[in-house]
DNA sequence: GTTGACGATGACCAGGTGGTCACCGTAAGA
DNA sequence: TCTTACGGTGACCACCTGGTCATCGTCAAC
């Protein structure tokens, strides 16, 4: 619990109204160019209280960050639950659209994840990202190992490499929707849902062909060993 | 030409001491968190000599870039001559290992290239990236194409989506190299170049059996129109 | 009416920032 | 030796930062 028993006293309004102005700073600006001044300002009261509240800058953010898993973690549970049986491809790309839509909820949250990713000197950046990754990386993992049980996979294929390989291209198309630069004028950038649609059913058609077990490969075996 | 001629005068051996010193410190922070004080104590000069030469901090970035690029530039256009006449699978595998030589030889610059790619606020950010991955995508897309013309590729496979495709993997690929983040647990972070090579051949096999004209599919086809 | 508890406040602090500019040292030309 | 030109210098500026804390206002208890 990163904040005192004087913020917890505050009536729900201001306590959501803190949480709501500090994710949009932090989202908007990472955590050195987010400014408490800024966020005072907004939020009409003195700056004073964030130090009250939650200690120093790092105790603000440290609260937002678990506001934020807690939104994420419920709907990775549940996406999970819900493909429970069906095939490898058919829920990797329900797990796509179930991020889609995370994203579309909370888009705040993912820029915030993605600051984090990528800049440096962000407190407690490995602890709090290896929390998200391996959580993630758990799930992606766990579908993988359940595709190969179940044969669906094409035998000799790396466990770890068919993760890598997912993560990737998963991430780049959840990306693709909210950064400009990582959409390779494939028009998926704040793509409306028909377009996006269009585009996944061709990205997992590759996916499908790279990875699926089609009795027989018609290329030599790169060898190893 | 962001630099005065006051700079120009300065012995080689200075200039690039300056190029050099900067390179370090805005690969390092990104723009904002850079410091000219820092750069100026490191250098051993006095820092109104930076605005001397640059004018602001701008300008001295944008110097540091224009560098940058000439060192990426010239690689992009000798691997694409090397490779050309090969078959495209192989031109994807010989990018990737040129990317990586890249990286190895000139770390600072793709490491400025991912601050610029994932930190907002930028100076001249989409003026100066727009060139960048235009130059790449354009050399995906023309790989690709030519793949299509040689019926290398599954029919129906539209162009945009192997280019997003292939530039997910690829860009994954060799971020994963430098940030440990991106590297879902496959070691590739940093790695040696046995097991880079290994890896390497793992991701080509599924990118080969995602996209190459295997003559018939196993599954059926996704309509669209 | 008096007291005590406590959250809110914002002037204030030290430290860092990009940027300026009057001054200095030097070296070439007369 | 005097003049001129010019790059180098670092004290200085205004501004912004995270963080502090003496003070104030309010309200409940007595």
């Amino acid at each position: 619990m990163s904040a005192s028993k004087t913020f917890f006293q505050l009536d729900q309004a201001k306590q959501q109204a803190v949480v709501d102005t500090a994710l949009s700073e932090f989202s908007e600006h990472g955590f050195h160019q987010a400014s408490t001044n800024r966020m005072a300002q907004v939020l009409g009261i003195a700056k004073g209280s964030f130090f009250k509240y939650f200690g120093n800058k790092e105790g603000l953010f440290r609260y937002v960050f678990e506001h934020c898993k807690d939104l994420f973690s419920a709907p990775l549970r549940s996406i999970r639950a819900q493909t429970q049986g069906k095939d490898f491809f058919t829920r990797v790309e329900q797990s796509l659209l179930a991020g889609l839509a995370f994203i579309q909820r909370h888009p705040r949250v993912y820029r915030l994840y993605i600051k984090m990713l990528h800049q440096e000197r962000f407190p407690l950046r490995e602890t709090l990202l290896a929390e998200v990754r391996a959580a993630s990386a758990k799930y992606l993992r766990s579908l993988v190992r359940e595709a190969q049980a179940n044969q669906e996979l094409r035998p000799g294929l790396d466990q770890d490499a068919v993760v890598f390989f997912l993560d990737a291209v998963m991430d780049r198309f959840l990306l693709a929707h909210t950064l400009a630069f990582m959409d390779a004028d494939l028009g998926l950038f704040q793509a409306d849902q028909e377009t996006t649609r269009h585009h996944l059913a061709q990205l997992m058609a590759i996916i499908r062909h790279g990875l699926a077990d089609d009795g027989g490969t018609p290329f030599e075996e790169t060898p190893h060993a």
